[in-house]
DNA sequence: AGTACCACCTGACGGC
DNA sequence: TGCCGTCAGGTGGTAC
């Protein structure tokens, strides 16, 4: 589910939480979330630390703690943050609990333990160790064009690969290419510039919307085809029905109305 | 190069 | 009520 609006929240909301706090301890719940480092080793690094400041790349939340270690967050499929007084009740499924000094923790959740959390020298490192392409809202028109012109997969599966843009899930790659009114199963290199053009445009246009939802599913526009993305729902546009197809054994909605080959 | 399929995990949900 | 199968879906690996 955290695709990139929902991690640019979990980014803010650790901004205005967390930022500037210094750090007493840290506990580990489950070590299966460390991807390279230990419990040891989180403590050696950000006990009397700060949350020093904060960045987003595609789907990860880099933190940075030191001058050259950045914690990097990456939250699967369930994961996120929970924010709480010391002495609350600690949330099922905290895998990772940092001790601030002035009393507040910071929970890492995540039911299904896909999420990773890992340390960097820095972002770049990141990006080069997970074959990152350039961020969804940050990549250029020209950047985009280049990676996508002559690609033969299908839309949707492109959209997803993060190493040809970063950010984009399955939900959100539904919407955009739902609102650019062009099939999933169609295949870039079969697109007219003007129309990589649309896709571009209508992933700023949905991703941005999102962040300014909240990343709020119930919140977003009722044209949207998330809000309505099941099997036989009616489309917002048209008289269509929403259907529903399997693409890398991901479900896929789109409106066969507005959606034509 | 691109797709399919699997593993990782476990809560939620529908059918009977 | 309760058991069971299926779904959800990000990443990273392998096989074709």
């Amino acid at each position: 589910m955290p695709e990139l609006p929902d991690v640019e929240i979990f980014r803010r909301n650790l901004e205005a939480s967390s930022l500037n706090k210094k750090v007493s301890r840290v506990e580990v719940k489950d070590k299966k979330i460390l991807h390279n480092t230990t419990e040891k080793q989180l403590n050696d690094l950000l006990a009397g630390k700060k949350f020093m400041s904060s960045k987003r790349h595609g789907k990860y939340l880099l933190v940075q703690v030191d001058q050259d270690k950045e914690l990097a967050f990456h939250f699967g499929m369930t994961g996120k943050f929970k924010f709480l007084e010391e002495g609350k009740e600690i949330p099922n499924a905290t895998h990772l609990l940092i001790h601030f000094n002035d009393h507040h923790m910071l929970a890492y959740i995540d039911k299904r333990k896909i999420g990773r959390v890992e340390v960097v020298k820095s972002e770049e490192e990141l990006i080069k160790e997970h074959q990152l392409a350039q961020d969804a809202l940050e990549i250029s028109w020209e950047e985009f064009y280049e990676n996508f012109k002559d690609k033969k997969s299908f839309l949707k599966a492109g959209l997803m690969d993060q190493g040809l843009i970063a950010g984009i899930g399955n939900v959100y790659a539904d919407e955009i290419l739902y609102q650019a009114r062009l099939h999933p199963k169609g295949k870039f290199n079969e697109l007219s510039t003007q129309e990589l053009k649309t896709i571009y445009e209508k992933i700023r246009i949905v991703l941005t919307t999102a962040i300014e939802c909240g990343a709020s599913r119930k919140e977003l526009p009722a044209h949207f085809i998330i809000p309505h993305r099941k099997e036989g729902e009616k489309c917002p546009y048209c008289e269509s029905y929403i259907e529903r197809l399997e693409i890398g054994g991901r479900a896929t909605f789109f409106c066969p109305g507005c959606q034509k080959k």
